[in-house]
DNA sequence: GTTCGTGCAAACGGTTTGCAACAAT
DNA sequence: ATTGTTGCAAACCGTTTGCACGAAC
């Protein structure tokens, strides 16, 4: 499916920036900051400004097209709404790699008492030894 | 033991300033913000200033005294160093609950591989029904 | 008297906002 | 014509920093 389509779906108009955003920040598994974002547009969409890509990464945060996550010192980076999955945090690094979500089971979450659990994920931290960043 | 004797163990001098912010902070539940607790210290204490609570916070983060939190958007909350636990946030209000650590348990940690971990939390979100804030 | 801690105000950095021009319907 | 989108610059807010004074050793 075209990105104009999945932005149209989900009831945001597909300009020319926010499908220039969209196709960065929808299919990367880099868990880019706001920066980096615009980093990564300007390169192929010059004249585009900051404050249209922060508006543009808070509307699609709104539409539930991704996510924010603050894993680390007031970072917040965003990550694409793929599949369910927990975090692990490299700590001298400050990199984030997905784990995938079979690869850990949590136990009880159901009989948690006055909580009504929505969603949930692993937040683990560590030193990681793959070299490539993902 | 006195809390003055609790900073000097870690190596911080125990000022009057020190061991006001260290009073409120390191007994609390609430999982305050800087804010919160220059507003909590103040009240005691209304000569402190804005700079020697956020010092003082940093101060107590890197002598492993506390930890900071970042659950929700951007807010950074400090949490004292007691036992593990995870984190469940209620989605409406933002507000952050403990939960044991024996309430939830985690498989195939020490499985993971490439990756080495030193600690991890089952951050959940959600809705509360507990009255009492924690 | 040298080091450490404090308070003030200014600086900082990431994000948001007001506004005027422009595009889409 | 009305409504939505963009770009710029200024505002904003939580946090950090530079500096001078005062306290502790």
């Amino acid at each position: 499916m075209a990105i104009s389509d999945t932005l149209a779906k989900k009831g945001v108009r597909p300009s020319a920036q926010r499908v220039a955003v969209a196709e960065y920040v929808l299919s990367t598994r880099e868990h880019p900051s706001a920066e980096q974002v615009f980093a990564d547009v300007k390169r192929r969409f010059p004249q585009i400004s900051r404050a249209t890509v922060y508006n543009t990464l808070n509307l699609f945060f709104e539409k539930g097209l991704l996510r924010t996550l603050t894993l680390t010192e007031g970072n917040v980076v965003f990550d694409p709404m793929i599949e369910r999955h927990h975090h692990f945090v490299d700590e001298q690094t400050g990199k984030i790699y997905d784990i995938p979500w079979g690869a850990l089971s949590v136990r009880n979450v159901e009989s948690l008492e006055g909580f009504d659990v929505s969603e949930y994920q692993v937040v683990l931290r560590g030193r990681s030894h793959k070299e490539k960043a993902k």
